[in-house]
DNA sequence: CGGAATCCAACACGATACTG
DNA sequence: CAGTATCGTGTTGGATTCCG
């Protein structure tokens, strides 16, 4: 049983998890694995996120120390995000989840859309 | 986007993560990679858990086909639960997870709420 | 022994409106 | 531009009881 930030967690794994599951988490960092990005660019690479949750989980990648959130003093506001050298390191792992889920969906080809035979 | 089981995805990671994101999933993927353990077993190794949820999270992690249910036409009951080929290979997948997670909790030493008589 | 069924609380997520 | 604030809802996890 592992302690952290007034959690308890019985396997570290589950701290990765929780640093990544949120809605809109893995997209946010797969785009700024790729560029730093303002707040307005995300939110235009993301149309489905509403400002509250898109502003929500970023709060939480930052605060994980995930993402380095770089306020500029100008009018009109200007806020950029990039990955911290932790968040960097992340981005492998995803790659490995991704490329799992991909052979994954490979492995169920005939499960689409098709309840043919739910009833077990 | 992508489509599976009735369900959107941005990108197949999230399909990964819906795979091992339920509350004892971990645990049991991770017990199950040592040794096929019957529901009696799964129990005594996870006290903390209720008799419904382990049932939910295998019923899950079987829909999944990422274990196998096992019955045997007994009686006493008895039921066998074991890591199918495709849950055998997330195994290494979970490990990077915990690794990953394990290095996060070393890299933040002061966090505020850990206890100082933490001699890890 | 290995469940199923029911009821309930917490929280993640969302819609909408307002602001320095 | 980049956020708050408020309110509402659906899903998840939990406590308890009953069953073949």
């Amino acid at each position: 049983m592992i302690k952290f930030r007034n959690q308890e967690y019985a396997c570290t794994t589950e701290i990765t998890l929780g640093l990544i599951s949120g809605k809109w988490k893995i997209l946010i960092l797969s785009y700024l694995s790729h560029k730093t990005c303002r707040f307005n660019e995300l939110q235009k690479l993301m149309p489905e996120t509403t400002q509250k949750m898109l502003t929500l989980q970023l709060r939480e990648l930052e605060k994980d120390g995930l993402i380095i959130r770089k306020v500029y003093a100008v009018a009109p506001p200007k806020v950029e995000y990039m990955l911290s050298e932790l968040g960097q390191r992340l981005i492998p792992l995803l790659t490995q989840l991704c490329k799992f889920g991909s052979d994954y969906v490979d492995s169920f080809p005939l499960d689409d859309s098709v309840p043919s035979d739910q009833h077990v």
